[in-house]
DNA sequence: CGTCTACTTGACCACTATCAACGCTGGTGG
DNA sequence: CCACCAGCGTTGATAGTGGTCAAGTAGACG
């Protein structure tokens, strides 16, 4: 069993005959914007891949020297902050063809943590050269700073969540966005797995896992979703999305049955 | 009376006699990294100012298409986004020296607005010009991108304020906050002026306008603080930094008086 | 001086956290 | 093989934090 509290290390150089970046089914996911045959060759040459990660290892730990940023290829990671007082708050889920670690840019070592939450593989880049690869190539260049510019756009988006939303708003708004996002990558948006745990969950929304846990219960008995263990189906799409955002008509939703 | 809901459009290139990037007070806060005397020129010369934007102005409005980034010389800024149900979330506060709109990069539109929150002067980088500096000057490259880093960080932070901690935490965070981000311009990070209502406040936190009132009414009690409509001064830094986040002895703060 | 907005204060109660108990599952060791 | 345990998930009871509603005050500006 992998020490928990140890960072990954150990990914090598892409020499071997592995997935290349050029037949990589995600790599218009991860880097949609066209480069040249040239500049995906020397982009590939860089990428470092390696054995899995397996589930509670972690990808990079908050401190450590920001080195690289990473590239998911299968699998997922949820990537979370410890304040001074010793309160985790994840920031994210990440699943495959995203990328993790862009926030190091800020000082030189990561503001975060990121930790698989099942089996994942990785791609990683180093940031020495990254660097020099973005001076070369304004096309990359100006991926990652959209990846960035992204990044900064879901966190907000996430501010507004949980300063606004109710409980059950946030749930709704987690449940869609996770369905669009595997939608997004050739899977169901209405039937799918939830990787992290119920915590994991409350944690990301800002909720006790009680309060998780009775809003899954009460959306099954509203035949709104349906649950077996980390399995869920979203049954009702039309409903979920008000209650999401769109409330153009306030939606009951059986609050507090008596 | 400018209208409230007009975009800001009337910047001129830096041709008359005016401010320098070479000669500004703020260069050092604004791009921290040594850029050589010709790269300085270079970004002078693309660099547009203009007159000063006036109290509830609009510099750039959510949807706008995505064509500068601007770096505020003097005043204070905020920035918002609003949900398709019209609930406005204030993300964030900009002081003097610090850039806004970088998080335009992600679309080509701006996902938030930002809105002046007193007479401001800024200094705008038209983005075709600044994307071809970047591809000359690595390093100003790597500022940008730094900067971006930063807000992805501060946004994360803010994250964990919002679903972690209670009012008075969240209070104390924000002011802690803004008073050492004046401290870096050089003024104090005791006494300083608000410049946002506290229903902008209010919205920031995630909290509603009473308990904001109550919150300032509550530490003045306690002389934790001291205001004067707008003005305020901190009076106990040590017990506003324990209720901020470093809880070693549970602080009694009075909350609910007898 | 009147009006409008920003701010404050008070009363009330809803939403959600907290505490507690229990069932389930998977892993470990006797 | 089974007993035990730890971790996760669910459910119920209770209470506290902070929202909402309402009203009043003070400050800004014409």
């Amino acid at each position: 069993m992998p020490k928990d509290t140890q960072t990954l290390n150990i990914l090598v150089p892409n020499k071997t005959g592995q997935t290349h970046c050029s037949t990589c089914s995600l790599s218009s996911l991860c880097l949609p914007i066209a480069l040249e045959k040239a500049d995906l060759d020397a982009l590939d040459n860089v990428i470092k891949r390696g054995r899995p990660i397996q589930k509670g290892e972690l990808l990079f730990k908050q401190g450590d020297p920001f080195k690289a940023v990473y590239a998911i290829r299968t699998g997922a990671i949820k990537t979370f902050t410890v304040a001074s007082s010793g309160e985790e708050q994840i920031t994210g889920f990440h699943l495959a063809s995203e990328l993790v670690g862009l926030s190091g840019y800020s000082e030189d070592t990561y503001p975060l943590s990121a930790k698989a939450l099942e089996t994942t593989t990785v791609c990683e880049l180093p940031l020495e050269q990254l660097e020099s690869l973005c001076d070369e190539m304004p096309g990359l260049r100006k991926q990652i700073m959209r990846n960035m510019g992204g990044e900064i756009r879901q966190d907000q988006q996430m501010m507004l969540q949980l300063s606004k939303k109710s409980a059950d708003e946030r749930m709704a708004y987690f449940l869609l966005d996770l369905g669009s996002r595997f939608e997004r990558r050739g899977f169901s948006s209405k039937a799918f797995r939830l990787s992290m745990s119920r915590v994991d969950i409350s944690n990301y929304l800002g909720l006790a896992v009680e309060t998780v846990s009775r809003i899954f219960t009460r959306f099954q008995k509203n035949e709104l979703i349906k649950t077996e263990g980390k399995e869920i189906t979203l049954l009702n799409l039309d409903e979920l999305k008000q209650l999401a955002g769109q409330p153009n008509e306030p939606v009951v939703c059986d609050k507090h049955p008596a």
